[in-house]
DNA sequence: TAGATTCTACTACATAAGTAGTAGAAAGAC
DNA sequence: GTCTTTCTACTACTTATGTAGTAGAATCTA
C-alpha cells in the first residue's frame, strides 16, 4: 500500500502543508487556531513521525530551519479516509447523506454535480476511463 | 456532551448491538467475519470499556451470561462521526462526493433523494421542521 | 453430583497518538 | 564577536486502543 493511515493531528499537519506548500515547523504550527495550538515541539515531533512514515520529506533548509513538503497527495489521503469511514457505516450512505443535507453541508450544487457525474458514469458503464 | 468518541472496533461492536439488539458477548463476537474475529475476551474487554463510557449497558442475565444493549442511538453516533470527518476536510464536500460517486458508493437514488430533501428545505427555509 | 463448558472479572502488555521539555547547535542582531 | 533567538534532535510521559491470558464462579450435561 502506498502509505499508512494518518491520525487526526497528522492530518491537520498535512492539511497545512497542502495549503501552504513547503513550510517550516513554525509555519505549520502557526496554522493552528491560537486556542488549540500545540506546542512547537509537539508539531515538530509529529512532523518527524510523518517523515518517518514517508508521508512528507524535508526538501531544503532556510536559515537553520528545515523546510518540509507533502510527499503524498491530498486526494489520495482523503480517499483513504472516506473509504475508512464508509467501511464503518457498512456502506449505508442514506443516513450520511441525510445528515449532510440537514446540516447544510451539502449544497444543491454539490448534489447536482454528483448527479451529473453519476449519469455520465452510467452512460459509459463497462468502459474503463 | 452526550457521549464520547468511539474507535473503530468500538463502533463495530456497537453496530452488532444495533443490528442484533440486546446480546451477549458471544453473540457480538460471532458477528465478526471469521477471518478477522477477535478473541472472545477482546470483545469482552471492549464491551466493558463501552459500558464504562455509558455507551451500552447490561440489561439482564441469561444463564450465567450478561446481556448488553446499546445506550446511544446509531444515528447520534453516526452524526458525530460524519461531523468529525467533515471537520478534517474543512467542510470541503466536493472531493468527498466525487469519490463516493466514483467508487459507486452513491447511487442515483441516493442523490435524487438528497436533492429532493434539499429542495424541501430551501422551500421552507427559516422555518423549523 | 461430578466433569465439561462457558462466562466473568481481572490483569497484562504492545503500539499509537498526543503532548512537551531539554541541551546544544546555528543563525541573526548589533 | 558576543548576546539573543530559534531550531534541531532527543527523550519522556500519558492516555487510548487493540489484543488476549488466567483464575475461579456459574451453569449445563450425563
Amino acid at each position: 500500500m502506498p502509505f499508512p493511515k494518518l491520525s487526526k493531528l497528522e492530518l491537520q499537519i498535512m492539511e497545512a502543508l497542502w495549503t501552504l506548500g513547503a513550510s517550516s515547523v513554525r509555519e505549520v504550527q502557526e496554522r493552528f487556531p491560537e486556542k488549540k495550538r500545540p506546542a512547537y515541539t509537539t508539531v515538530q515531533t509529529m512532523i518527524y513521525r510523518l517523515e518517518a512514515k514517508r508521508v512528507l520529506r524535508r526538501v531544503k533548509k532556510i536559515g537553520n530551519a528545515h523546510i518540509f513538503e507533502a510527499a503524498v497527495s491530498r486526494d489520495a489521503v482523503q480517499r483513504r479516509f472516506i473509504d475508512e469511514l464508509l467501511g464503518l457505516f457498512d456502506g449505508r450512505m442514506q443516513p450520511v447523506m441525510a445528515h449532510l443535507v440537514e446540516t447544510g453541508k451539502l449544497t444543491l450544487e454539490d448534489v447536482r454535480d454528483a448527479e451529473k457525474r453519476l449519469r455520465e458514469l452510467a452512460a459509459g458503464k463497462g468502459r474503463k476511463e
